[in-house]
RNA sequence: GCCCCCAUCGUCUAGAGGCCCAGGACGCCGCCCUUUCACGGCGGUAGCACGGGUUCGAAUCCCGUUGGGGGUACCA
């Protein structure tokens, strides 16, 4: 992608429509508008195309405003923020639509078109052209008499725009020059019989009146180019706008298979994902990779630095297959990368969640969390997982319930031996720390009993935390405490 | 059908004619470390879709083939 205007205020906006949950390849979209705005210095734009009142739902409009705060993408003019453009919701611009309608038509740019599909597949029969060929431009000559007895007849016009008879060509921001012979494409509906404004007219209207100066957005959007181009140049005519914008085109994120990855896809729900405890600066560094790299030996990277590096001209022209794993893997690593305070306070959010601690944990509910989170942060690759990881802690001993399987496997006579030996060596430790923990259990498990460690201290992880994977074995039984260490070893006695 | 886009390890990618018998990451497989699980360390597996050109030289440029994707709505 290259800059080529680069004496024009850098304007770009991420327009989605409020259907459904956001989801990843729509936030990729977003990311990378974002990063590009911030990395240039330019303005960052949030427009919500309601325009289609069936689909659209506040639930979604709030959910879009939700996930880009999450992820810390702000916006320097949109919804609750308002701007010098506003207002930034389309159901509230409808007067607008009809404004630049009615002077698009004055200038002859827009016509009424009466046709029916029915009747430009007759045309195209008759005429022996391919069925598939899409409107003929029919209505575009038609006399006033003509229309008037279309009229007459109930029919009801929608508005076309009239291509011109020229090549249309652009220079991809990220694909290069692009070129849809004359012709090629046909006059295309903007406005519905109904007098609803479309997309095709009410996108590039608010890009032209938002002074928008890079329309960066999905591969699948390409094909609209060429329409929005021409609409641009009847804009440039009667005033509406002053120039078209630049273009960047960002290659398909894919799910499974060879699909473009669907927002009812659950693999590609960003609250999903949210819930799961992944981190926004995790999910940001792996978003930005699907079609983009930071550098040849690198892909972990902080917002501040993926916006210092996002110039905007490495982006890939091939579809990016969405990889859960690798999204997994580079979450992991920005959890172990978190200040052990963050993690432990992000951790906290979690633990409240899943009803372990209150919104405003006690006092001992706080030490077992600063205490227990250096513990786990280099184990875990998620806040939830990380949570359940420390979930023995919070609980009162009556509620801690052993894993079938580990019980089975670590509880039975080998596991029984251990725990009638660790009692009374626990017994006897007077200073309860991690250090004197373990110099009692090695003592009477190692070297007494001549356990193998694995052997030794997987019945003693099992009877205090309930799992086979756990934080290290004597910095809990230390956190836990006396009491209830012993309490627990005593219960899974038999 | 027509139009448009794309083509490097399983996946994401680096590579803008010689630095590449192709580098990194995820995954996977070994080994080391180790009280479990992880982290970390070391090593390994695997790729330029095919065919023609251009050139002293091509993963890189051109053409074609094949394959994949998208569009062709009074959806966005």
């Amino acid at each position: 992608m290259t800059l080529t205007t680069p004496e024009r205020a850098i304007r770009v906006r991420f327009c989605p429509s409020p259907t459904g949950n956001p989801h990843v390849g729509l936030i990729r979209t977003c990311l990378f508008n974002w990063a590009f705005a911030r990395h240039h210095g330019g303005q960052f734009v949030f427009r919500i195309e309601d325009t289609d009142a069936a689909r659209d739902s506040q639930e979604s409009y709030e959910m879009l405003l939700d996930t880009l705060r999450w992820f810390g993408m702000t916006w320097d003019e949109g919804p609750e923020v308002g701007g010098p453009y506003g207002p930034y919701r389309q159901s509230e611009r409808r007067d607008i639509y009809a404004g630049v309608v009615q002077r698009l038509v004055a200038a002859g740019h827009l016509y009424e078109s009466f046709t029916t599909n029915e009747e430009t597949e007759a045309r195209h029969v008759a005429a022996g052209r391919d069925i598939k060929l899409g409107y003929d431009n029919f209505d575009r000559t038609l006399t006033d008499e003509q229309r008037a007895s279309y009229r007459a007849e109930g029919r009801v016009p929608v508005l076309r725009l009239r291509m011109p008879a020229e090549d249309l060509v652009w220079t991809d921001l990220v694909r290069g020059e692009i070129r849809f012979a004359a012709g090629a494409v046909p006059d295309f509906v903007v406005v519905r019989a109904n007098g609803d404004p479309l997309y095709t007219l009410v996108n590039p209207v608010d890009d032209a009146m938002m002074r928008i100066s890079h329309v960066i957005r999905g591969e699948d959007l390409l094909p609209s180019t060429p329409r929005q181009i021409a609409l641009y140049r009847a804009l440039i005519d009667i005033g509406v706008a002053e120039f078209v914008p630049e273009f960047g085109h960002l290659p398909y994120v894919m799910g499974e298979g060879n699909k473009k990855l669907s927002k009812r896809d659950p693999q590609a729900s960003i609250y999903g994902y949210r819930d799961e405890g992944y981190l926004p600066e995790g999910m940001i560094n792996y978003l930005a990779l699907l079609g983009w790299s930071i550098a040849d030996d690198r892909d972990i990277f902080s917002p501040d630095e993926l916006v210092a590096a996002f110039d905007g001209n490495k982006i890939s022209l091939n579809p990016a297959r969405f990889d859960p794993k690798k999204m997994l893997a580079i979450n992991a690593t920005h959890v172990r990368m978190l200040t052990p305070e963050d993690f432990a306070l992000r951790l906290q959010g979690f633990l409240a969640r899943a009803g372990l601690v209150g919104e405003s944990p006690t006092a001992r509910q706080r030490e077992l969390i600063a205490g227990g989170a250096p513990l786990i942060q280099e184990r875990v690759q998620t806040l939830a997982e990380g949570a359940e990881m420390l979930r023995f802690l919070f609980l009162p001993d009556s509620e801690l319930t052993i894993d079938e399987a580990a019980a089975a496997k670590q509880l039975a006579e080998a596991g029984q031996q251990v725990l009638a030996a660790a009692v009374p060596a626990l017994q006897a430790v007077t200073d309860w720390t991690t250090a004197e923990i373990e110099a009692a259990l090695r003592t009477v498990l190692i070297d007494q009993l001549e356990l193998k460690p694995r052997n030794a201290f997987g019945p003693l992880r099992v009877a205090v935390t309930g799992r086979q994977v756990s934080p290290p074995l004597f910095e809990s039984m230390e956190l836990l405490g006396r009491d209830s260490s012993l309490h627990r070893l005593q219960a899974a006695t038999r």
